[in-house]
DNA sequence: CTGTTAGCGCATTCAT
DNA sequence: ATGAATGCGCTAACAG
């Protein structure tokens, strides 16, 4: 029924190993010898059997990159740009050596991230890219660090990107980091140049790098200026959520609450930005005469928001293909494995100086 | 080196058929030996290997969510649905039978389809979900029927989200399609109730059934209407071009280049509406007391949008997670394996009756 | 309910 | 440069 090797071999008249040879193409043919066999696969419209393949050599040509949130651009932006690295120029597929990059959408769940990594393992991945902020719990980074060491010893090549290093732990090829303890405080240090003192935070989930990172960098900022009350006070002005616009608009709210006269609020991203910049609107309040409002990431849509939103450029795309070269060994890993991404503030007109003071 | 099945069944001491059995849940087996097989599974840190599985068995749990734009949301959420519903439940992975759902980016480039289509035919792909609006070229069309008959054939389960049916073709178990038509001229003819009659329109990339369909929906309206003038003058008031917040932009200068004293802008989504508005910004027109806007999909930043956006809901991850169920079996293909999806109305305040009768 | 046997389709020695 | 032989690790009959 399905053509398997020895049907083309039989139809070029040479021998399954010459089939498989010419396939892979790792392995010299006489030109004659490879036309014929070419020729026989097209004409029984033959497709390597993957597993088949995969079992004999040991290896598999799949890639994985693991994302937090498919529906979130900011993925989807650095698993495009991977994924065109990764899978992109050559044939038609008919042959061997292609990769296949496919992305996995772990939701933000711990357990889901474990268990893609072993459905990966189980498919002998080639390659592992992690995109994204690692969950700070200890059991969760134990767990993860044992299985991505598990992964590395059976050949598959780890990356990660837009997450920090793993510390400790040799599995990980190379580790692109974004700045984001940088770019929060630049982003911080604009508000306060402008003259703001009071100023809001609608932080990302609890325990996560990403969100640890951008808050600290947020209350260095803070610090420096001499406007990092008690630790009370710093607790009053923060408020946790998810990366969606629903927490940005409740989050808002809640801040505004708790302290009526913030001048501005700064979101832990351009998403929740622009919740928080329709809660001020539906409370009545001009953005930015009467407040100003902050993102992170300058995803696509932010330069379009009204007004246009203030916030800080991750090179997604850009670090996002070279995870992806990254992984095929394409490129060299960064000098200790470990990269840093800079982060650049861009200042819009969501951002001004506070009405008075 | 790698612990094998062999490995588990001596620990366990039972037969390794025992142990495959257990593994894949799918025979009786004692529950004293069950739990002693899985004592060691985990003792041993074993994972099965896919490919040797899924060679003997002749099918993987592999399945592939196929999308024009992994970037854009519109694919993002359905994808994520998809998956959520494929992918989901069950344990750590540890175990056989858990399905691997990944997405696949087309970049909607036709070549990489059906190089994707290959790569999951040739890993015996348990399914393929086939998301999003199809290219109206013949000789694509015909080379995605032909290989997606052949994957039929080997048993991987086709289903479409998004995308209307394939005529003549028996390989695809269900499709779910979009009411692009009749979405699209229910915008339309809110914005003719409204008053007006010189309506312009953004429209996406030629040769998609998404953008024919959503554009038939519109001049089917403006035809009852009486508005629509002959075949030159309908060419006027369409441009053309990707699915992204730039071609709205530069397809709103154009329109407004050819007339100027167009009321309202219907745009081919909402991320081309975004664009739009930009446009019409730029050029000191406020929405809507200057013109009026309209965009399609409902995505969720629509609603934040100043003003809000007017347009068409899709129920995107309702319809992904069912594409999802279907491509499970978890559910029954509608009748005759296809079933419409309706688009509602969301009118907003980017829409208002024109400045002048 | 459990063990035994026989491939699945291909990559890779080792020959030639 | 090509062919023949072996085994990758597992599942699926088939016994028992």
């Amino acid at each position: 029924m399905t053509v398997t090797l020895a049907d083309v071999a039989a139809r070029a008249r040479v021998s399954p190993a010459t089939v498989s040879r010419v396939l892979n193409g790792n392995y010299p043919v006489a030109v004659s010898t490879r036309e014929r066999v070419l020729r026989a696969v097209d004409e029984l419209d033959y497709v390597l059997n993957g597993p088949a393949s995969s079992l004999a050599a040991a290896t598999s040509d799949l890639v994985g990159i693991l994302v937090n949130d498919i529906a979130d651009p900011f993925f989807g932006i650095m698993a495009g740009a991977a994924q065109t690295e990764i899978g992109g120029q050559e044939g038609t597929g008919r042959a061997g050596g292609e990769k296949l990059a496919v992305v996995c959408n772990t939701g933000g769940s711990p357990e889901r991230e474990l268990t893609y990594l072993t459905l990966l393992q189980r498919q002998r991945a080639a390659a592992v890219v992690l995109t994204g902020g690692a969950l700070e719990d200890p059991g969760h980074t134990a767990a993860m660090t044992a299985k991505l060491a598990r992964l590395a010893d059976a050949g598959t090549r780890i990356v990660l990107c837009g997450r920090p290093p793993l510390p400790g732990s040799d599995a990980v090829a190379a580790a692109l980091a974004f700045d984001n303890r940088g770019g929060g405080r630049r982003l911080t240090e604009h508000l306060i140049t402008l003259g703001h003192r009071r100023i809001g935070y609608v932080a990302g989930p609890v325990e996560r790098t990403t969100t640890r990172h951008r808050l600290e960098g947020h209350r260095t900022a803070m610090a420096a200026a001499g406007l990092c009350g008690d630790a009370a006070e710093r607790e009053r002005l923060t408020v946790h959520g998810p990366y969606d616009r629903r927490s940005g608009y409740d989050a808002t709210l809640e801040l505004l609450r708790r302290k009526p006269d913030l001048t501005a609020i700064v979101a832990a991203n351009d998403t929740v930005a622009l919740g928080a910049c329709a809660a001020l609107r539906d409370q009545g309040l001009r953005i930015p005469q009467d407040i100003s409002v902050a993102g992170f990431d300058d995803l696509p849509f932010s330069v379009d928001a009204v007004p246009a939103l203030t916030t800080v450029r991750l090179p997604l795309f850009a670090a996002g293909a070279r995870a992806g070269r990254l992984a095929m060994g394409k490129e060299a890993p960064p000098p200790g494995g470990i990269a840093t991404i800079a982060a650049e503030l861009m200042a819009r007109d969501s951002t001004a100086p506070p009405r008075e003071g």
